[in-house]
RNA sequence: GGGCGCGUAGCUCAGUUGGUUAGAGCGCUUCCCUUACAAGGAAGAAGUCGGGGGUUCGAGUCCCUCCGCGCCCA
C-alpha cells in the first residue's frame, strides 16, 4: 500500500482538469470496433444545438445518460457513446446572419474564393451595412467555420461536467456525412414510394417565408372578434348569419357550413345557393358533421384557407380553391377571376396588397358600407394555430411540398408505427403512451420541405420543358456517390452548368430539409450507416435514446418513421425520457423567461461531482426543481468520500504482512491468495468459484489488453514504460486483481464484518437491478444511504479493533472487511461521482475505477454471496441500534460521547440481545462502555439501554 | 373537450407485487472540537399521505368521484 499517495489534507480542487487529461491520454472512452453487438451499448445521444447555450437542463439529462453509460461500461460492456452538435437549422442561419453580416441567396453559384467580410463579429459595423449575398455552399462553411468554435465551448463543457464520450466520436449535423446520410435517406425513401411531392394547402409562415409541419405547430389563445355576417339567398329567401373572425376572408369563401342534424339549416342543404356579401360570388351550403351548431350562428364560411378545418372541408366536400393571402402574407394585387365582376372587381382592388390585419379593417369597412355587418364586433380570445418559432399566425397556402409518409393518411401505417412503440423499452413505460396518442392524433403526412437556405438541399433537379416550366413529376435525382450535392450549384449528370435555368435545361430543387428530416436519422449517422458496415452491425439498433418528454411527437416518433422504413426495425430497445429543470416557482426554465441558470457558475462553485449529485436525484421522467442546496449536498458527499476513504485505507493493507507497497503486492496476492483459499473452511467453493471466473475472464482480459496496446501505440512517444506496464498487467488480470488486493473472504471472521458484507451484497443487488431499469436515482439514493450508514455506524464499531485492541486475527477481519466495501462504495460511486472517486480509486489502484467491474461482476459477487449466505443483515443492524442508545444517553444527558459509561444494560428482544452478543466487543470499544451488565429480555423490539455514566467532574 | 403525470413533514422528494408504529435529506431545536471529516458529528421535534366514497382482515399503495397543479394534444 503505498500510502504516499494519500494526501494529508485530501481536496477536490483541481481533480476535474486532473482526471479529464488523464482519461483523455488513455483513452479510457474510445469505443472498441472489434467488439460483437451483444458486448456493446450503444447511445444515440441528443446533439444539442450549438447556436444556443448550454443551460442547466442539458447539465441535467446528460448526467443521467451519463450514469447509464458509465454503469454500463463497468458492467462489461463496451460503450458506444458519441455526440453531436446540432448546428443545422434556423438558428444557425440567424446567427451566422448577424454574425458576418452575410444573407443566403441559393440562387448565386459557390465561389471558391470567398473570404467572410473583414468586418464579420463586429455587431455595429455590421448592423450599419447592407447585407452581403452568398452562395448556399458559401453560407454552410461560415456556418462551419462560425459553429466549430461553439462546439468547442461545448466540449470543454462536457468534459468540466465529466461525460465519458468518446470525444473522436463527434458529428455536427450539417457536416458532409450527416448531408449525405439525410440525403441517402430520402432518395431511398423517394424510391420506396414513402417520399412524394405534391401541391396541397399546407401550413405558412409569413415571417419565416417557409411551409412548416404539424409537429412544429403550437396554439396560443389571441384576442380575436366575432363578426356577424349576411349572405343573402339567391333564391329570395330568407337571408343566413354567420359569425366569422376573419372577415377579410369572404373573397376566398368557397361554402357554407352547418352540421348535418341543424334543423335550422336543414332547408338550405337542399341545393339552395348564397352569394356573400359584398362580392356576391353564389355559394353552396353544405351538411358537415365537423361543424359546431354551439359556436355562433351554428353556420360557418369555408374559405381557403381560413384554418385546418378548412382544409378537411375542402378535401372532403370537394370544394375549389379561391386564395386571395399570398406566401408574402397579403392579399394578391391581380383581381382573382371568380371577383371579376364590376361591382366585386372594385371591392376588392381595396383589399389587394394589404396584409391579412389592414385587409380586415378594409373589409369590416365594406361590409358596413354594404350593410352586410351587423352590430358591432364582438371580442373574443380564441386558440390560433402558429409556427412555434413565430410570431404571426400561420396562414394556409396551398404549394408544392415535399412530404414523408407518417402514418398521418394511411391507417396500416399509422398501425405499424404504433406498434414499433411496442419493441421500445420506455422509460417511465407511461411514457409510451404520449407516443402512441401522437400517431393516432396524426391528420396529414410529414411535411419535409422548407423554404430556407441552410439546411440540407432536396436532392433533386428537374427538367425543364421548352417554355422553361418545370417538370415536377419527373425530379432527377443524383448518384449516390455524387453525395452530398447542392442542387443549387451542382448539375445533373446529362446536363451541363449552361442549362441550367434555360428551356429544355434544368432547375435545382431550392428547398431545404426539415431539420428533424435529418435529426431523424442520428442513428444512422452515429452507427455508420452505408459508411461503416461493421461499425453498424455492432451499434445498430442503438441501445438507448435518451431524451427529453416534450420532443416526443418530433424527434423520438420522426426517427421512429426513418427506422421503420429504412430498417424495419424499431431504432432502439430503450427509450429514456428525461424530464425538465424547473425554478424554484415551478416554471420550466427557458431563455424565453429569462429563468435560466448558467452551468458553468455552478460547475465552478460547487464542482462537477456535486452538480451531477443532484442531476442524478432527478428520477427519470420527473420534472425537477433547480435546488442548490442538493448541490452543496453533493459536495459534502463527495468531501466524505474523500476523508472515509483516507480513513479506511489508514489501518493498512489487508495483508498487514506486506503492508507497505501495494502495487508489488498485487501479483503475490493472487498466489497467496490461492493457499488461503485452499486451507479455508469452505476452500472448495471458493476455488471453484475463482477458477471457473477466471477461465470466463479469459476473453475479457484478452481484449482489454488489445485496447491498451492500442492506445500504448498512440501515446507511445511519450510513453513511459513503468506506466504502460503496470496498466497491462493490470488489465490482463482486471477481475483477479479487483477482489484479492481489497479481500480475502476466508479472513473475514467477525460477525460484524460478515453482516456489514451482507448489507453491501445486498445494496449491490438492489443498485444494479435499479441501473438495468435505468433508474440511476434509485442507485445513488440506495448507495447513499448505505454510505452513511457506513460511515457513521460500521466505521465507528470496527475503529477500535481495526486498530487492533482485540488481536491481529480480529483486526484482520475488520481491514479485509473495510477494504472489500471502500472498493466496492468506491465503484458504485463512480457512474454519479467520476472525479472524487477516480482520485480516491488512485491512491490504491492502478487504472482507472471507470474501466473497473461493477461489483456484482466476476468473483466480486461470489466473495459477497460467501460471506452473505452465513449471517444476516441484522446483526449489523442491532449493533448500531446498541451504539445508537448508548450515544442517545449520552447526548440526553448533554454528555460528550466519549464520555466512559461505567456501566450498561441492553434490553430488547430476546433475538435481538442474542445477536448483541456476538458484536458485543464492538459496541463496548464504540460506546466507550467498561462493563456490560446482563440483558433484559423484553417485547418492545427495540434495543435500549441503562447506562450509568462517568460522573461529570467539577469545574 | 381528450390523453398523460403530479399532490406524502416548513422545503425537495423516496415509499418496488396492498402488510407491524409512513421514511430520507435540507431547514429547525439541543448537545459535542471526537485522534477521517467543524465545509464535521450525535440526538430531537415535526405529517389527518389533496378532499370524499368504495373494495379488503388490512389502503399512502387498488377502484370511483371531486378539487388543485403541470405537460401534450384538440
Amino acid at each position: 500500500m503505498a500510502t504516499s499517495r494519500i494526501p494529508d489534507r485530501p481536496d477536490l480542487v483541481g481533480l476535474e482538469q486532473k482526471w479529464d487529461a488523464v482519461w483523455d491520454r488513455d483513452g479510457i472512452y474510445h469505443f472498441d470496433t472489434t467488439r460483437p453487438r451483444d458486448e456493446v451499448f450503444s447511445i444515440d445521444t441528443p446533439p444539442p444545438t450549438v447556436s444556443g447555450s448550454l443551460h442547466v437542463g442539458h447539465v441535467f439529462s446528460y448526467t443521467h445518460t451519463d450514469t447509464i453509460a458509465r454503469y454500463q461500461r463497468m458492467a462489461g460492456c463496451e460503450v458506444f457513446y458519441p455526440m453531436g452538435w446540432d448546428d443545422n437549422g434556423l438558428p444557425t442561419e440567424r446567427r451566422v446572419q448577424n454574425y458576418y453580416g452575410v444573407v443566403c441567396d441559393p440562387s448565386l453559384r459557390y465561389d471558391p474564393d470567398f473570404t467572410a467580410p473583414a468586418d464579420a463579429g463586429d455587431p455595429k459595423a455590421v448592423s450599419k451595412r447592407r447585407p452581403q449575398a452568398v452562395s448556399r455552399p458559401n453560407f454552410i462553411e461560415l456556418c462551419l467555420e462560425l459553429t466549430a468554435e461553439d462546439e468547442k465551448v461545448f466540449e470543454q463543457l462536457f468534459r468540466h461536467l465529466g461525460l465519458s464520450v468518446d470525444w473522436t466520436r463527434t458529428y455536427t449535423t450539417i457536416n458532409d456525412h450527416c448531408r449525405r446520410v439525410s440525403q441517402l435517406a430520402f432518395l431511398d425513401n423517394l424510391a420506396r414510394g414513402e417520399a412524394y411531392q405534391v401541391e396541397a394547402p399546407s401550413l405558412w409562415d409569413v415571417t419565416f417565408q417557409t411551409a412548416v409541419a404539424q409537429a412544429e405547430l403550437e396554439d396560443k389563445e389571441v384576442p380575436g372578434a366575432y363578426h356577424r355576417l349576411r349572405f343573402a339567398r339567391s333564391d329570395g329567401g330568407e337571408e343566413v348569419w354567420i359569425d366569422t373572425t376573419r372577415p377579410e376572408l369572404v373573397p376566398s369563401c368557397v361554402a357554407l357550413v352547418a352540421h348535418p342534424d341543424d334543423e335550422r339549416y336543414q332547408p338550405l342543404f337542399d341545393g339552395v345557393t348564397v352569394l356573400s356579401p359584398v362580392f356576391g360570388v353564389e355559394l353552396p351550403v353544405h351538411p358537415h358533421h365537423l361543424a359546431d351548431p354551439d359556436k355562433g350562428t351554428g353556420i360557418a364560411m369555408i374559405c381557403t384557407f381560413g384554418d385546418t378545418t378548412d382544409v378537411t372541408w375542402w378535401r372532403e366536400l370537394n370544394l375549389p380553391v379561391r386564395t386571395v393571402i399570398g406566401r408574402d402574407g397579403r392579399f394578391t394585387g391581380d383581381t382573382p377571376e371568380w371577383l371579376s365582376a364590376p361591382d366585386a372587381a372594385a371591392a376588392y382592388g381595396r383589399l389587394a396588397g394589404k396584409r391579412v390585419a389592414q385587409a380586415q379593417q378594409e373589409m369590416v369597412q365594406l361590409l358596413t358600407e354594404s350593410e352586410d355587418l351587423q352590430g358591432e364586433p364582438r371580442p373574443i380570445t380564441h386558440p390560433v394555430k402558429f409556427f412555434e418559432k413565430g410570431d404571426k399566425p400561420l396562414e394556409i397556402v396551398a404549394s408544392r411540398q415535399w412530404y414523408i409518409r407518417n402514418g398521418g393518411r394511411d391507417e396500416y401505417l399509422r398501425e405499424a408505427l404504433v406498434a414499433r412503440g411496442d419493441e421500445i423499452n420506455w422509460v417511465p413505460d407511461y411514457m409510451q403512451a404520449r407516443f402512441t396518442n401522437w400517431i393516432e392524433g396524426l391528420n396529414g403526412d410529414w411535411l419535409i420541405s422548407r423554404q430556407r437556405f441552410f439546411g440540407v438541399p432536396l436532392p433533386l433537379w428537374y427538367r425543364l420543358d421548352s417554355d422553361g416550366e418545370p417538370i415536377w413529376e419527373q425530379p432527377i435525382t443524383p448518384r449516390h456517390d455524387q453525395l452530398p450535392v447542392d442542387p443549387s450549384s451542382d448539375v445533373p449528370d446529362g446536363f451541363s452548368e449552361a442549362q441550367r435555368d434555360q428551356p429544355n435545361g434544368f432547375v435545382g430543387e431550392v428547398d431545404v430539409m426539415d431539420t428533424w428530416a435529418t435529426s431523424s436519422l442520428t442513428p444512422q449517422i452515429a452507427t455508420g450507416w452505408r459508411t461503416d458496415p461493421k461499425l453498424h452491425a455492432a451499434t445498430f439498433p442503438m441501445d438507448v435514446r435518451p431524451q427529453a418528454h416534450d420532443i416526443i411527437r418530433t424527434w423520438l416518433f420522426s426517427t421512429v418513421v426513418r427506422a421503420h422504413f429504412d430498417a424495419g426495425t424499431a431504432p432502439w430497445h430503450n427509450a429514456a425520457l428525461s424530464g425538465w429543470i424547473l425554478d424554484p416557482d415551478r416554471k420550466k426554465m427557458s431563455k424565453s423567461k429569462g429563468n435560466v441558470v448558467v452551468p458553468t457558475d455552478l460547475l465552478e462553485q460547487y464542482g462537477a461531482d456535486a452538480v451531477r449529485y443532484w442531476a442524478s436525484s432527478g428520477r427519470p421522467g420527473t420534472d425537477t426543481a433547480f435546488d442548490q442546496g442538493q448541490m452543496k449536498i453533493g459536495r459534502r458527499l463527495a468531501i466524505k468520500l474523500l476523508h472515509a476513504s483516507k480513513f479506511t485505507l489508514s489501518f493498512g493493507a489487508a495483508d498487514a504482512a506486506d503492508a507497505d507497497s501495494a502495487a508489488d503486492t498485487n501479483d503475490a496476492n493472487d498466489a497467496a491468495d490461492a493457499n488461503d483459499a485452499a486451507d479455508a473452511n469452505d476452500a472448495a467453493g471458493a476455488a471453484d468459484t475463482n477458477d471457473a471466473t477466471d477461465a470466463a475472464d479469459a476473453n475479457d482480459a484478452a481484449s482489454a489488453a488489445d485496447t491498451n496496446d492500442t492506445n500504448d501505440a498512440n501515446d507511445a512517444a511519450d510513453a513511459d514504460d513503468a506506466d504502460s506496464a503496470t496498466d497491462t498487467n493490470d488489465a490482463a488480470g482486471a477481475t483477479d486483481a479487483d477482489s484479492s488486493d481489497d479481500c480475502d473472504p476466508a479472513r473475514i471472521s467477525e460477525p460484524l464484518d460478515r453482516s456489514m458484507l451482507d448489507r453491501l451484497a445486498d445494496l449491490v443487488d438492489d443498485a444494479t437491478e435499479a441501473f438495468e431499469r435505468f433508474d440511476y436515482a434509485r442507485a445513488l439514493e440506495r448507495t447513499e444511504a448505505f454510505f452513511w450508514w457506513f460511515t457513521d455506524n460500521y466505521l465507528e464499531l470496527v475503529k477500535a479493533r481495526a486498530y487492533g485492541e482485540y488481536g491481529e486475527h480480529r483486526a484482520e477481519s475488520a481491514r479485509h472487511a473495510l477494504r472489500f466495501a471502500l472498493s466496492t462504495m468506491q465503484r458504485m460511486f463512480a457512474p454519479f461521482l467520476p472525479f472524487v472517486t477516480e482520485e480516491v480509486w488512485s491512491w490504491w489502484h492502478e487504472g482507472s475505477v471507470h474501466a473497473a467491474d461493477w461489483p456484482d461482476r466476476g468473483d466480486r459477487s461470489d466473495v459477497l454471496r460467501l460471506v452473505a449466505d452465513k449471517i444476516g443483515a441484522q446483526t449489523s443492524g442491532v449493533a448500531a441500534e446498541a451504539l445508537s442508545a448508548v450515544r442517545r444517553t449520552k447526548s440526553e444527558n448533554k454528555r460528550k460521547l466519549r464520555t466512559p459509561v461505567l456501566s450498561a444494560a441492553f434490553s430488547g428482544s430476546a433475538e435481538q440481545l442474542a445477536l448483541l452478543d456476538t458484536v458485543i466487543d464492538d459496541v463496548k470499544a464504540a460506546g466507550v462502555i467498561l462493563t456490560v451488565e446482563p440483558h433484559t429480555v423484553t417485547d418492545s423490539g427495540e434495543i435500549s439501554v441503562s447506562a450509568v455514566l462517568e460522573p461529570e467532574l467539577p469545574e
